[in-house]
DNA sequence: CTCCTAAGTTGGAAATTCCTACCTACAGTT
DNA sequence: AACTGTAGGTAGGAATTTCCAACTTAGGAG
């Protein structure tokens, strides 16, 4: 019931609940309003109600009051939630090599003017991330 | 219910269950067989059972025999399960800087020396990929 | 006054997950 | 032959989560 100590399982104790990266990924589209968020993701009100309250309160998310009367809040991205674009990129391409039928439903262009395909590489060296390519320097404890 | 066309959603699919991520990390780990999976991740018997199953018919992992008598198998990554490491490894340095109290359970160490952090680069242009440096190119629609 | 919008909340039904025990097949030991 | 142990599950019922539709709140528009 406990597992291994592990930055992937804290990671997903945030954002690994059904809808949030879905919801995560309408916010950084620019979707930043509950209605939208629900209609666009499919998610039920009440999940996601209770969803963007942990992002919040994990700091992943920030509401800011877009108007006063009646008061109504959009969600905005903190540092911590932009720092999983990179993230949500990487799975959506995996998903359109791997599991989308058909052409990548949706595109993203880099200021650089190319088509966007993010790739992982080594902070120091530079070169690719393949799997073959680590070794464990230290490793996560499972509680006994 | 239907929610956006996207690849996000479609990859979520298949490895956005709960255990499927931690699953794949021991398997990643060098862990294959289910027994250890179970106990390194928590998961329960049948929850595993079930997901390991998914993740061999979506073509992520493969079932090889390493003994005949009596028969037991081992869950291997294949070339689209070699392709989540970097992910893997993104959403791991996101939870150690975002979320993990302390220091970073997991440390790897790349081929070149270094330990490693992963940076997602734009394929074409080398430049780190920023929120801020996306445009859409072409967007998956939501069905009416 | 009535209708409309945005952002939720509520309550009960439906689906999923969890937990423990059990099963199968075989090996090794006594 | 009878026990004991191991790997990889399956079965059944309890506990938890999710889903869905309707309701609420706070104001604006006609």
């Amino acid at each position: 019931m406990v597992g291994r100590e592990c930055s992937i399982a804290n990671a997903l104790g945030v954002i690994g609940e059904r809808w949030t990266l879905l919801s995560l990924r309408e916010i950084m589209l620019g979707v930043r309003r509950f209605d939208q968020i629900a209609y666009n993701t499919g998610a039920s009100r009440d999940i996601l109600a209770t969803r963007l309250r942990k992002l919040v309160d994990a700091g992943v998310l920030e509401k800011q009051q877009y108007e006063a009367h009646p008061p109504r809040y959009e969600y905005v991205p903190t540092e911590s939630g932009r720092a999983l674009v990179p993230i949500l990129q990487g799975l959506m391409e995996w998903g359109d090599r791997y599991v989308t039928q058909g052409p990548p439903p949706t595109v993203w262009r880099h200021v650089c003017g190319a088509e966007l395909h993010v790739r992982a590489v080594c902070e120091d060296c530079g070169e690719p991330i393949r799997a073959d390519d680590l070794q464990l320097a230290r490793l996560g404890q499972v509680p006994a």
